[in-house]
DNA sequence: TTCTCCTTGTGATAATTATCACAAACCTAT
DNA sequence: ATAGGTTTGTGATAATTATCACAAGGAGAA
């Protein structure tokens, strides 16, 4: 696929005419890193505004003492690098692939030309920001408000939500991540996670199949938890 | 003051020229509101863009059993209302007014206009905002890794940075907020700020004077629990 | 002032959750 | 298939924090 073709599928270019998309996309350049690699450090510059081509990657921040929250996982054609970009502060936050992954990136300049050339990339980032705030807020609400069961069922929500396939009201998250991720998530401990999700189990909510995780009823399960 | 005169001291409006300013200032309506009024609720649609003239207001989040999370205390020329604006969805939390307070007001529509017809807007919004999830993202660390002293003492920080005023190193707090206020918003309960405080000023890093606290000496809180 | 209501302080206790310590299960590569 | 490294499951225990209960302090109204 192309990357203007790539472009297309990301929602603040999505609005644009076809020759403005590829003008963009002939700014970007693409880089691959492995399973693990450290795209961006937290202490650095920001001056690289990414998008997500293929696989996923972890928005993590780590304590002193090396304990590491993760703040969100973002997958295909989601973007990142863009705070920095706009406040002009440094990074905040560490980005590690979390599989192996392809990004396009666009650099300082370029992006912020882009804001000022095409007001409607603005505003739809402008919209996605407003909506990654809202899940901010719901995340600090869910931390402050709930116990271990329920922020751990909450941060599976927020799994299916983001990687999950629906059949029947049935949500199957592939590939659930591990379950020291669902902890630094959820601010819990892992052994905390293994003994919920177990519970969750008996309480006929979720089943766990190798890999994978199914949501029997997802609306009940939200109601239940949100 | 004159309306325009207010809007020169909101961050996203001081780039504009006078002129512009005033056609702005034009479409805005002065609301009040006394201590402890509703100004926006939960579930209702998001139809208007704030900004504080004076006083200050808390954003809340409340769950079903009715216990509330306090997400930010704004003040004098901060602004809200705008993430449903923006994104289209319904409020996602409340704002009350937690002094008496006026606010200026503009339509959904004034306000997309006038994204697009500023384009500078829209970009001191997205640094804004950008500052904002920046913000969330420390709150979530928070919540998420320390224990309850830490919180509090976070808390206190981003009290001191909002409403503090600072001289030679030592920082008073006018008229802290209630207890139950700060465990709200540190995600403990109120008398666990309780002790804290009074753990805190044992260890003479804090004082409370009246409804005022003093923190000794800033840089050095702040590196002790941020 | 005095009464009342709201806020704060503090002890005792219960509940939740983290931590430690292993064992079991699971991958992956040789 | 097997060995080594990860990831998960689970008990026991300790630590933290919430909750309950009530006293004390403070601010405002009558």
């Amino acid at each position: 696929m192309s990357t203007a073709q790539h472009l297309r599928n990301v929602p603040i270019f999505s609005d644009l005419k076809d020759n403005d998309l590829n003008i963009i996309a002939d700014k970007m350049v693409s880089r691959s890193y492995d399973k693990g690699k450290m795209i961006l450090l937290e202490q650095s510059q920001g001056e690289t505004f990414f998008i997500i081509k293929s696989g996923a990657v972890k928005v993590t921040r780590q304590s002193d003492d090396g304990r590491e929250v993760i703040l969100a996982i973002l997958g295909e054609s989601d973007f990142f690098g863009e705070m920095s970009l706009l406040d002009g502060e440094g990074r905040s936050a560490n980005i590690v692939s979390n599989e192996d992954s392809e990004v396009l990136t666009l650099s300082r300049s370029d992006f912020l030309d882009c804001l000022e050339t095409y007001p409607k990339i603005a505003i739809a980032l402008l919209e996605e920001l407003a909506i990654r705030l809202r899940k901010s807020d719901q995340h600090i609400e869910s931390l402050s408000l709930s116990d271990s069961e329920h922020r751990i069922a909450i941060t599976l929500i927020r799994f299916a939500q983001e990687l999950g396939t629906i059949k029947k009201g049935e949500v199957t998250i592939k590939n659930l991540p591990f379950q020291q991720d669902i902890a630094n998530m959820a601010g819990t401990s892992r052994e905390t996670v293994s003994r919920t999700i177990k519970l969750l189990e008996e309480k006929n909510l979720v089943k766990k199949n190798k890999k994978d995780l199914i949501i029997f009823n997802f609306d009940e399960f939200r109601q239940l938890f949100s």
